[in-house]
DNA sequence: ATTAGCACTCGAAAGAAAAGAGTGCCAGCA
DNA sequence: TGCTGGCACTCTTTTCTTTCGAGTGCTAAT
């Protein structure tokens, strides 16, 4: 049976009314309010209705209703309007996305700060990268005990380590490492790199001092590294403004849950169609996330660098808004990471050196 | 006038008490536990002096006593003891900070997760670097329109960066610019790098399409960047659990502060004689940590980089227990900083080749 | 179908009473 | 002189009772 478009209506303004106030709404208050020109009574009947239907509870026989989970649900899908955004917050938005020059963990994380603010609730971002390989190594020769290697990664980062040795080599011996490992390090993939690689590499080099083994060690390492999700979170303390986490255990419980990182690769990654993902209450797999709605909104900055950026609140969240300001950040984001990573020197143009002198 | 003997080990056991208990302590209840022969009346004697003192104070007139500021204060030097560490949480700490392969950042925010969890309270870390140099340039000619800056510096740390140009530059042009930056930028902390500077080093390279001075830009970047202190927090969940935040609005005015990382960097640096320091309630200067108190170990790990590790809570601390910790933690972590920098390379030896390929 | 009216329910708020913990002080004792 | 048991007093905490009011469901009338 499909439901009416009052019951629709209707089913709307409780929700509006109760992400505002937190408190049930009763059949008075819609009368007034919802815009439909029928009397308290008849809302009556209509929320009867819609509470049987699964969509609205009562706390409490004498008390107004609240939505369901499935209530949010028809809400988020069918009636919700996602909202524009105030000029200061696209430019707040705008700044933080132009600051290009900070490294990503530094971009992530006030990404998510400015995310919790915008919304005031708690920030979550997640940062994937596919599998990685490298492009290209350079050593560079120090002195007798030291070099750095230096390796491009297919993502066009660059990683690097200082490595200090407890015995000297030669310069050429370095050099000669540099062009082996140039020839069969590059290209490959993580789990490519097999003890049988390592060892012919070894013989390659004329390595005797495992100075090969050492270098693969680090090639494993970052290889490893980049293909692990980054997780972080902003703006936990937010959660503690709002009424359903005036309880201290409540929110002690939630809080703990999203400190751990580990717990937040599991949501979904951005493996979802639309741009903005909402996930209300027991929709989320983690029991701890049963009490509360999650709205991600995932970016893609080229070179398989993905993630999503989301807020964690209440299932009364003010989903419109929300999605909006996710949706717009997410963008944002992906055009920011896509252009900025074979990034411009900074200060290009002399315009920095003048401001740090002046 | 001097304090008495028996009403120090009065003093002491308020303290304890109230530590433990969170509950106001009354002579009944330090009769029977504190050891001293005496009855709940004469206790009730010491009691009222040490409140006259300024050492102890009442909640109201019918409840026990708790410790004032100045108490705490005098029990922190005198009385208390610092704690034995337990077999479990020696080898923790040890099994963490053997982990040297990570990068600086992550350390810290390990160790200070870690903190948080053996002390069950908030933990922070700081760390500062003082005014680093550039030891060494490199630039990597990688195709025309792209090249990677690497920078090794003072402190051993090595720095690099992607450039991608909107034009072509030949190789022996960027060959030319890393012997002039070799020659004129290192050595120099950043308030060196002047305008003149950088065009004295634009006409000994012969640089006409503003190279220079972009890579001047990542000069100052990259020591501006480590001169700034880093700050983190972790486990703020923990404050949930104690009763002095059981009132939402109290937690929240702390958490927010805290997460603000620049006012950390308000605390006192490494610049207290003692390993360890602690701030009691009204001794911190900002005022929202005026009822709280802060624990702080310094920790020093060579070429420049120092910082402190500390731990946030009620005045009603565990002083003793907590002082051990981060001593314990801050020695470890000067150790392991300064042994870890000039790493070994991963896997030296061929160990973790054979972990990560089995 | 919609509405006004009304009895009813049940939580929240307010008030009153009881319980309990701890103190200060006094008088007696070593 | 210092310690102790005893006791009246104070003030919070807890519990119980009462009141209040918001909101409902139902019925009868439009």
């Amino acid at each position: 049976m499909e439901i009416s478009a009052r019951k629709k209506k209707i089913l709307a303004a409780v929700v509006d009314e109760y992400i505002a106030s937190a408190e049930p709404v009763g059949s008075k208050l819609l009368a007034e309010r919802a815009g439909l020109n029928v009397s308290s009574a008849t809302i009556r009947n209509e929320l009867a209705e819609l509470t049987s239907l699964g969509y609205l509870e009562q706390p409490h026989t004498s008390a107004g209703r609240i939505p369901t989970a499935q209530g949010y649900r028809l809400y988020v899908n069918e009636l919700m309007e996602r909202q524009k955004l105030s000029l200061e917050e696209t430019e707040a938005i705008n700044a933080q996305l132009a600051r290009k020059t900070q490294q990503l963990d530094k971009m992530m994380s006030d990404v998510g700060r400015l995310a919790a603010e915008l919304t005031n609730y708690p920030a979550l971002t997640l940062a994937a990268q596919s599998p990685d390989v490298i492009r290209r190594f350079d050593l560079l020769y120090v002195d007798a005990n030291t070099f750095i290697i230096v390796a491009l990664l297919g993502s066009s980062k660059v990683r690097n380590k200082l490595v200090h040795l407890p015995f000297s080599v030669e310069e050429s011996m370095v050099q000669k490492l540099a062009t082996v490992f140039n020839a069969s390090f590059t290209g490959i993939t993580e789990d490519q790199i097999t003890p049988l690689l390592i060892s012919s590499t070894e013989r390659a080099a004329g390595d005797t001092m495992g100075l090969t083994a050492a270098i693969a060690g680090f090639a494993i390492e970052i290889l490893n590294e980049s293909r692990g999700a980054q997780a972080a979170i902003a703006g936990e303390a937010k959660l503690l403004q709002l009424p359903e986490f005036r309880d201290p255990d409540k929110a002690h419980s939630l809080m703990s849950y999203l400190a751990d990182a580990s717990h937040l690769s599991n949501l979904p990654g951005a493996d979802f169609g639309d741009d903005v993902k909402v996930l209300i209450g027991p929709e989320n797999v983690a029991k701890e996330l049963q009490n509360s709605s999650v709205v991600l909104a995932k970016y893609d900055a080229g070179d398989g660098l993905q993630g999503v950026i989301g807020v964690v609140g209440p299932t009364r969240m003010d989903y419109g808004k929300v999605a909006a300001k996710l949706s717009y950040i997410a963008d944002g984001l992906s055009k920011a990471l896509a252009s900025g990573k074979d990034s411009a020197l900074p200060g290009f143009g002399k315009l920095m050196i003048k401001e740090n002198n002046q």
